[in-house]
DNA sequence: TCTGCATACTCAGCGTCGCTTACTAAGCGA
DNA sequence: TCGCTTAGTAAGCGACGCTGAGTATGCAGA
């Protein structure tokens, strides 16, 4: 029950990539989309990338510019950009514990 | 529509959270909530544990060791490890392109 | 001018998964 | 034997990711 705002919900991908592609610039959806598929290799649906916009929206991470034409843009709101600095640094320790256990992982990993 | 094993289905972050944790060594449940909540600073609830960890074993991602009493142990398999290394992989690109648009930001953001 | 493609977004529905909560039960020290 | 920690089971809810189809605008070329 996401009734606290500073938490991404229950989930972290689409949220954090479209947080990441605002933290350079305001941008709208279709361009998002483009830009996160560029530097995640990951493509969103139309329903996936603007159902996301619209939570992130409601909870205050991200906020509406003026609308040119069809673009809705979107710009980052400082609690947006604190909560993408701290689950950056999160995920930092997480892949670094992650590969500090695969370094010492036993070598002899049963067969399969 | 997680057909697609090497998929984490829709989400990752308890999913790879107990991958990192058996990375290092097999480990039953109760031991790898433990561990999770020491490295990442999460606590998931029984629930949340047990259910991906059926889900990670249905997907071939982790397997069952001997029972040692009520203890149940699970070890990383092959394919395990390996979607775990990919992930790491992404999840690096992903935070330092963030880390290069947060710094790239606009000093000027507007204010709030 | 009309066709057609790329852009930009809306909407509806499904199934999964995270999360909470409550319960069972073994092991162990006082 | 009481009670704490450990260990796992079970049920249900609602959010969210994903797909897929539909709408509409702008623009280049025939």
């Amino acid at each position: 029950m996401p009734n606290d705002p500073s938490d991404l919900g229950r989930f972290s991908d689409p949220a954090m990539l479209i947080l990441a592609s605002l933290a350079a610039e305001p941008r709208h959806g279709y361009a998002i989309m483009e830009d996160i598929a560029s530097f995640s290799g990951t493509r969103f649906e139309p329903g996936t990338l603007y159902g996301a916009l619209a939570r992130l929206e409601h909870a205050g991470l991200i906020e509406p510019l003026e609308a040119s034409g069809r673009r809705r843009p979107y710009a980052l709101t400082a609690a947006g950009t604190r909560l993408l600095e701290a689950r950056l640094a999160t995920l930092d320790r997480v892949v670094d514990a992650a590969r500090l256990r695969l370094r010492r992982a036993p070598a002899s990993r049963p067969a399969e």
